[in-house]
RNA sequence: CGGGGAAUGGCGCAGCUUGGUAGCGCGCCUGCUUUGGGAGCAGGAGGCCGGGGGUUCAAGUCCCCCUUCCCCGACCA
């Protein structure tokens, strides 16, 4: 009986061993994965889909996933940021008092207790940590303090997708800085920018930092980590020239002051059937009448006037309209971002029936503005600036007029960047091209000044005894879509390839033994002379696995170093191969250990 | 939330058009052979065909609803 129950083996402190690993590694991609990171974490093992957006991380992924945790810590206790974790399930009470309850929108979990109470599963902790301090310090002699805890964050998304890159549950390193006053923010922010910097460096994940908007979370100067990706669901610019980068929400164009043009006075053409952009422009072609800049007619002379419903959070609706020069498309998302927490959508066919001011393709100035013909809050995009000349609807169909010089002939209510970034843009810090790339967001800095503590009540006393309004910064890395990240970053047609500083293993120790020979006898003495020197070895003694299925799951898995015991020990040699490279060198069996030593210590990456 | 595709064993897929015993490859188990690039032979285990309603003598297959997944758009660590 005893010689039924299969012979188990104690294991090395460290020591993974595949015959006993819980791992099973798939040949084909699972068919519902799309990117890379997705396609390579399902198939080598490290996670498994187990909700609409939730994954169960399996042994080497939660590896991977501690050792990317380990970075974040030491990082962040290295700048005095203290560890604390609050649960995930939060009541409604503390978002109410900051309007996030409701500001949120659909995004927030929310829940009710039995008793009909209402929960919320954590998007990110602001309230909590805000109250925390309320409750436990009163005094500028206990600032400055920063926060920080590794939490389990849930966000409703409307689409999850591509894995672990956004899921609805997902792991998420947020921190809190407190200080007395803007000084000490700018401290506190720059020392988490630095520590950033740092943990993204030993990642090995390539990362723009970007200026952005700090959107829902209110506050004011804010930067985003972006790790350059295809698959990314960023978009941002770039300066091919100065070091000037930007999430398109958030670039700030400038436009040079429009030359003094002597433009005449406007007048309304006929322009039959030019309800677009391009009809008109086909139109004045053909029309006789000359552009005032002397050339030839383009989009980029029109002003076109797109009319928008801006959903606020307490549910009503108002229209906004925004002219933009007409070669361009209003960019949704940068609107957006600046008419925050308000949600756009377009202006339907109920709504122009409500307004019947506004001829839809005809739409001009004249009806535009809060005081005007059509009651809609009007606001210009930053390239329609003071002096330019415009063509644009005359609010009546087949009708435009021409000359309508800003500032002359017609005005706004305000400002706003709406038109959409493109390629080959001036850069709005040294003039050169700008360039738009994709990436996805991996960390998020910025300083949240006193919204939070203003809602919350966080004050301490100063040194004259007088009530001060504590000001705060908020820090956050997606820990969990870090894994992803660096999966996206680093792998190649074979498998995944680790930085070595996050990788499960540093060696993946490949045995073609078969289970009592010497093969087998050095492999092991191997693996323990190595885990003595303090590495970490992934060890695969499967007996009755065939050499070409074991190398094929140590390319798939990704160990930075591949060490292959086999037909080479007959003649005293094993050989070592970089996942990465795939440079490979026989040594000999009595320099193996330090070779391999060597080869893991030489080089981090 | 709009538009498109899909859901059949752990993974990849066929079967649906034309209703009638649920199949193939990989993986898994047993035995023998094999052992440096996802082995061979033989024998097995494993499936309320995403869920619910309908039509029918009979539904994986036809009809309706729901859910989930993937892709493209609107939103985020």
């Amino acid at each position: 009986m005893l010689g039924a129950l299969r012979a188990r083996p104690i294991p090395l402190p460290h020591m993974l061993r595949m015959s006993r690993l819980f791992l099973r590694t798939l040949r084909d991609d699972p068919a519902d994965a799309e990117v890379p990171s997705h396609k390579l974490l399902l198939r080598a093992g490290y996670i498994r889909r187990a909700a609409p957006g939730g994954y169960t991380w399996l042994p080497l992924g939660w590896e991977v996933h501690r050792n990317i945790e380990r970075v974040v810590r030491d990082e962040m206790n290295a700048i005095g940021a203290q560890e604390v974790h609050f649960p995930a399930l939060l009541p409604r009470e503390p978002y109410e008092a900051t309007n996030r309850w409701d500001d949120y929108g659909d995004t927030l979990f929310r829940l009710k207790d039995r008793r009909g109470a209402d929960f919320l599963l954590g998007p990110t902790h602001e309230e909590m940590f805000t109250l925390l301090v309320r409750d436990l310090y009163s005094s500028y002699k206990d600032l400055p303090v920063s926060l920080y805890q590794i939490q389990t964050k849930y966000r409703d998304e409307a689409r999850p997708r591509a894995g672990l890159l956004r899921g609805r549950e997902f792991t998420m390193k947020d921190s809190y800085s407190f200080d007395l006053d803007d000084a000490g923010l700018a401290a506190s922010y720059g020392a988490h920018r630095d520590a950033y910097i740092r943990i993204f460096d030993r990642l090995g994940i390539p990362y723009v930092v970007v200026t952005a908007m700090s959107g829902a979370m209110g506050g004011s100067i804010s930067e985003e980590f972006l790790a350059e990706c295809e698959v990314g669901e960023d978009t941002f610019v770039r300066c091919t020239s100065c070091d000037y980068a930007a999430n398109t929400e958030a670039v700030r164009v400038r436009v040079p002051a429009s030359p003094r043009l002597d433009v005449p006075a406007p007048r309304v053409l006929d322009t039959p059937n030019t309800p677009t952009i391009d009809a008109l422009v086909e139109c004045l072609k053909t029309s006789g009448v000359s552009a005032p800049h002397g050339g030839e007619w383009s989009g980029a002379d029109t002003l076109k006037n797109v009319v928008v419903i801006v959903k606020n959070p307490d549910g009503t609706r108002t229209p906004l309209a925004v002219g933009v020069p007409g070669d361009r498309e209003v960019d949704m998302k940068r609107l957006e971002a600046q008419l925050s927490p308000g949600e756009v959508e377009p202006f339907g066919e109920a709504d122009f029936a409500a307004h019947p001011a506004l001829v839809r393709g005809y739409i001009g100035p004249d009806v535009l503005g809060a005081h005007k013909a059509a009651g809609v809050r009007y606001l210009l995009d930053t390239r329609v600036n003071e002096g330019s000349a415009w063509v644009t609807g005359a609010n009546t169909v087949g009708k435009h007029v021409v000359n309508l010089v800003c500032g002359r002939d017609f005005a706004a209510d305000g400002r706003i960047e709406a038109a959409e970034v493109r390629p080959g843009d001036a850069c709005p810090k040294c003039g050169a091209a700008l360039r738009i790339d994709r990436g996805i967001e991996i960390g998020h800095v910025f300083q949240l000044g006193r919204k939070y503590a203003e809602a919350l009540d966080l004050r301490v006393l100063d040194q004259h005894g007088k009530q001060q309004v504590v000001t705060m910064g908020s820090y956050g890395i997606g820990v969990s879509r870090a894994v992803a990240v660096v999966a996206e970053a680093s792998h190649d047609e074979l498998g995944l390839c680790w930085p070595r500083e996050i990788a499960p293993a540093d060696v993946h120790l490949v045995s073609t033994g078969k289970g009592n020979d010497d093969v087998t006898t050095f492999s092991d003495g191997l693996a323990a002379a190595l885990e003595a020197e303090g590495l970490k070895v992934l060890l695969d003694d499967r007996v009755g696995v065939s050499p070409g299925v074991k190398f094929k799951d140590a390319e798939l898995l990704g160990m930075p170093t591949i060490v292959i015991v086999g037909k080479g020990l007959a003649e005293g040699k094993v050989e070592v191969r970089d996942r990465r490279s795939g440079e490979r060198s026989d040594v000999a069996t009595d320099a193996a250990v330090a070779h391999i030593v060597g080869a893991c210590r030489g080089r981090n990456r």
